[in-house]
DNA sequence: CGACATGTTGAGATGGATCAACACTTGTGG
DNA sequence: CCACAAGTGTTGATCCATCTCAACATGTCG
């Protein structure tokens, strides 16, 4: 499937082209059912808009449906902090509803669609469908896992062994959802819209040393971002660097 | 009630001392019945043991009813993250069944008491009881709020005002317990049973530049740590240093 | 008593921050 | 068409928050 065809969301969830990927797992016709009724629409945000805003206690439930995005929180005088980036089949927004903290906001790096959920149905979808209910814990507690991770990586990683993890880890992602660039000349490559500052936000870093640093593992050959393409030429490197070695792959829920 | 009281976990939730206090959302004596069923017994873990080891696969759920315990991480050369303080009430061992990340484990940090419930009648707790499932999502979704929290404090706080944020954040999920110790001579207190060695962990610092913050802020009469218990003389000075505010405490649910 | 965990303090080293330029690309308005 | 601003990436120089190393104090416990 190319990702051409996940550029919008189709107004039926049985033809979305998310579901039709391997990453996922299957649904019965009854769950789908339930799951395009639950759904009151879909929605596109523009590269760079803000989704939901930081600390703004109400909204709604969304499946990103297509294109990149990021969660992240900042401190009174701009500090910013990356909690995490968003693929298509994750799902947003659990946190609002539940969290005593301060909240989040998400911002849209590539534009973005959305598959839209009202947020007073949740109960309601536990009710009809615990096996359903159980998903959006599973894809709870799976974010939650990812967040575990960036944290061992700003706290005790240095500057390039978070950079490999980094690398690694995204790639990963987006090659687990089948998005993954055929092999040209040089290898398989995956869309990285990110910039040089996102990488440093989800890090921890300044961005003059996350540029620093990145020079030195592209030099190193250990990977190449160009053109909005991330390529890794030494993935064995990267994975020892960042002391992190891949899991056999699960499919994930969607919802 | 003393926490004296809550040393034990007794036989029957019933009589269940955490389930008593006012920080807990009601529950009905069905539910209440259905989770001392799910309930497969109790178990204690001595100080300083582990509870759960990084990376075992499988595992049971526990609620933790009494002592203080930790998640971490660690990488393969030793480095140690600590990704959150668990307290009493918090339900432990929701990522072990989900995440497909690498793995994290638990540690006591005090003798700890623990409910624990089997692992494979969690499906069938959210069928038969979607509320209580609804729960447990709520609650991986607060824990997500809380490491989201810490990953602030090790990206973008300064060690400074990573401390002033770890020492609020505890006293105030001490107090919303209902565990703060009534006011002596010099004001209200926590029991603190964690050293300078986790605290060091949980923010991503050297143990020395911990102990020297430390120093640094008590010496501006901020806050003592003496004798296992826990002070706070400035709690607005330590708020604005944190850059942290206090939300509206809200009742949690318990398992 | 010695072994061990914990806290404290100083000295020196360094990873990463900050400051300051500059190059390149893209889009925009004149 | 050019001129210009804005976003992004790059690089060098310097600074400093934090790390590492090393020593010592104290308390507990067997």
């Amino acid at each position: 499937m190319s990702d051409q065809a996940l550029k919008h969301c189709p107004p039926a969830c049985v033809s979305c082209g998310l579901r039709k990927l391997d990453a996922f797992t299957p649904v019965t016709p009854d769950q789908l059912k339930y799951i395009e009724a639950f759904r009151s629409g879909f929605s596109q945000v523009d590269a760079g808009a803000t989704v939901i805003h930081e600390g703004s206690p109400n909204g709604k439930l969304f499946t990103l449906y297509s294109g990149w995005a990021f969660r992240y929180k900042t401190l009174s005088d701009g500090r910013r902090q990356i909690l995490n980036f968003l693929l298509p089949g994750d799902f947003i927004g659990l946190q609002q509803e539940f969290a005593d903290g301060a909240m989040h906001g998400i911002e849209a790096i590539t534009g973005i669609t959305l598959c839209v959920f009202p947020r007073d149905g949740l109960l309601e979808l536990f009710r009809d469908y615990p096996s359903l209910g159980f998903d959006v814990t599973w894809l709870a507690s799976r974010e939650e896992g990812m967040v575990d991770d960036a944290l061992l990586s700003a706290g005790r990683r240095t500057a390039a062994e978070s950079i490999a993890m980094l690398l690694m880890h995204l790639y990963r992602r987006v090659q687990r959802l089948g998005l993954e660039r055929g092999a040209d000349a040089e290898g398989a490559s995956i869309e990285f819209p990110i910039n040089q500052q996102h990488i440093a936000d989800a890090l921890g870093l300044s961005l003059v040393h996350t540029n620093k640093t990145l020079r030195r593992l592209h030099k190193l050959g250990l990977h190449e971002i160009r053109d909005g393409q991330l390529r890794l030429h030494n993935t064995r490197a990267l994975e020892r660097i960042a002391d992190y070695y891949d899991r056999p792959l699960r499919k994930v829920p969607l919802l």
